[in-house]
DNA sequence: ATAGGGTTAG
């Protein structure tokens, strides 16, 4: 059609179809004319054509057409919304689905701002909004964080009696989501007679971005019992981050089964969040199977799978996907140097680990945050560099956390420098963390130097705070459900089975060559005594539960509270070849996978 | 007669 107007087109000019008249409205055959040629308008170029048209046959004046010539150009993929604002300026007395149809455009662009401000020239000019007004203003609000002006529109709805119009409900659960204001939220989302799908998921989203993980499963399950079991696709990516933050791994995995049954092909987002959920729930191949079979993948794929490497103690594998995301032309942010420093540093690899952090200031101009910093400090601590950690600590720019003096105090008392120890604990006992296991560690440093005397007045120091020292557990799943031990604790209705098998267990061990490690047992007593105490810890009571009540070669996974002694980690691997179980123990911030008498480790924690 | 709610992950 290249040079004739399309208006010249007669077969443009019938209506598609019959017309349906219906009493309130009676189009005038000029204006069906317009409603049709702008339905079939596919460029700038004929909306201007039908524009002049438009003049000509002097209809720019009504409402209806210029209502519809400005929805084409605001709303269709090819349109100009300068285009658009130039057609409205011009209309004498805009009507509410003019207004609509401009606040639309301006938010399907993104200008969020525009749409507000066109609201309130809509109300100065008299003219009244309607229901369908709401939704896309509250987005803007919503994008916004405007939250101010959201409660003052939603006065407007309820004046306007459309408090029950569903539409209009749901776009405010997600504005005062958006704008963090739960109670709100809520509020609105209780009052509803119905809920959609949407509502469910606008209630869900919202307490899933304030990190209200626990709410969020709660609300799923309520979703689920009152019928409404169609969840959509953002719902369930919700849902699945909520099972990764908390980690329960059986609700995790029920949510990819919903995924596979209800979609067809994932997207980015949803792999991802797969990813993350199965890694940070200690299923590391499962998350690289999905890694690698994944069609597309972007910045964050690489950034899970990098830091659930480095959380499973795979250093060098996880440099080698950081090299692949770089060949791959994906730029690297902090939260990626975060993942690869903190690989570095559980893998002991120092010199890689100062060379990525040069590479993170200077190549790719990222300022280092304290995170970074605290990487390089456990990384340095770990290794044996107490002394090049403390004097970084003391160069750093930014003034350092908790995390970091505590990093450094864990580093002192693996190696012994009670120096610097003391300075760390300190600077953790002048800050108001309140952590009762600084004064823990500070004092069982004390007890390997003999200090008895220093390691009463700690112990005593901690007492007089109210603080009480964090009794160790472990956590095991067997059959769907979660028991839990304490240390030295036999009140377990299972633990006579227990005992029983622990006993068997320690002949085993022994018959195969282990010797308890007494020397963390930081005790003022005797030997036998402190082999006893050793028997009883946590972990042990945990593995021996599972190996009674769980198939010959099943999987074992243990989640604890505190990091493992040394006699444990010796004791679970022997376990793990004599028994011939794949045991996985997740503490505070890593895993050990204990497979065939060694743990991925590589006995660097 | 035309038009409306959600883009969720580290």
């Amino acid at each position: 059609m290249t040079g004739t107007s399309v208006l010249n087109q007669t077969h443009l000019l019938l209506p598609a179809k019959e017309p349906i008249q219906s009493p309130e409205f009676h189009l005038s055959l000029k204006e069906q004319e317009c409603l049709s040629l702008l339905k079939r308008c596919k460029s700038v170029r004929e909306l201007k054509q039908i524009h002049v048209q438009i003049l000509k046959i002097g209809l720019l004046g009504d409402s209806f057409c210029a209502g519809n010539l400005v929805a084409t150009c605001a709303l269709s993929d090819w349109g100009s919304m300068d285009y658009a604002c130039s057609i409205f300026r011009h209309v004498k007395e805009p009507q509410t689905f003019l207004f609509n149809t401009m606040m639309r455009g301006h938010v399907k662009d993104g200008n969020w701002g525009q749409a507000l401000i066109l609201y309130f020239d809509m109300l100065k000019s008299g003219v009244e909004p309607d229901n369908f007004t709401y939704p896309v203003l509250l987005k803007a609000c919503a994008r916004l964080s405007a939250t101010e002006e959201g409660m003052q529109i939603h006065g407007h709805t309820s004046k306007l009696g459309l408090q029950g119009d569903l539409f209009v409900q749901n776009s405010l659960i997600n504005m005062y989501g958006k704008c963090g204001k739960i109670e709100l939220a809520c509020a609105v989302f209780d009052q509803m007679d119905q809920k959609s799908v949407a509502s469910w998921g606008a209630i869900i989203a919202a307490h899933a971005s304030l990190g209200m993980w626990w709410e969020c499963l709660v609300l799923f399950g309520d979703m689920n019992r009152e019928g409404c079991w169609r969840a959509e696709e953002s719902t369930l990516v919700s849902v699945l981050s909520a099972c990764t933050h908390l980690r329960v791994f059986d609700m995790g995995r029920c949510t990819h089964g919903s995924l596979l049954r209800n979609f067809s092909g994932f997207n980015v987002i949803v792999e991802t969040s797969l990813i993350d959920m199965y890694v940070k729930c200690g299923c590391l191949e499962k998350g690289l199977c999905l890694f690698h079979n994944m069609a597309k993948r972007n910045q964050l794929s690489f950034s899970v799978i990098i830091s659930g490497l480095a959380m499973h103690g795979h250093g060098r594998k996880a440099l080698e996907v950081f090299s692949k995301m770089l060949e791959e032309g994906l730029l690297p942010d902090d939260v990626v140097y975060v993942g690869v420093l903190s690989a570095c540093s559980h893998a002991g690899l120092v010199d890689e680990g100062l060379q990525c952090f040069n590479r993170m200031k200077f190549e790719h101009g990222i300022q280092p945050t304290v995170q970074h910093y605290g990487c390089l400090v456990d990384l340095l601590g770990r290794a044996g560099w107490v002394r090049a950690a403390f004097e970084l600590i003391e160069s750093m720019p930014i003034r350092p956390n908790d995390v970091i003096w505590r990093s450094l105090l864990s580093a002192c008392r693996i190696h012994g420098d009670m120096e610097l120890g003391e300075i760390a604990a300190r600077n953790l006992m002048q800050s108001n963390s309140r952590n009762p296991g600084d004064y823990v560690v500070l004092s069982n440093m004390y007890a390997k130097a003999q200090k008895w005397d220093d390691f009463a007045r700690v112990r005593t120091e901690m007492v007089s705070k109210g603080l009480v020292q964090t009794p160790g557990f472990s956590m095991v799943e067997v059959q769907r459900k979660v028991f839990k031990f304490v240390s030295h604790d036999m009140s377990h209705p299972q633990c006579d089975g227990v005992n029983e098998m622990i006993h068997q267990m320690e002949w085993q061990l022994r018959f195969d060559g282990y010797v308890p490690d007494t020397s963390q047992v930081l005790l003022d007593v005797d030997e036998e005594e402190k082999r006893e105490r050793l028997k009883y810890h946590s972990q042990k009571l945990a593995i021996a539960f599972a190996l009674i009540h769980t198939s010959q070669g099943s999987p074992v996974r243990i989640v604890r509270n505190l990091r493992m002694c040394s006699d444990c980690h010796t004791y679970t691997k022997f376990i793990s070849v004599i028994y011939g179980r794949e045991i996985t123990v997740r503490d505070r911030n890593q895993f050990h996978h204990f497979k065939d008498g060694t743990c991925s480790c590589r006995d660097y924690w």
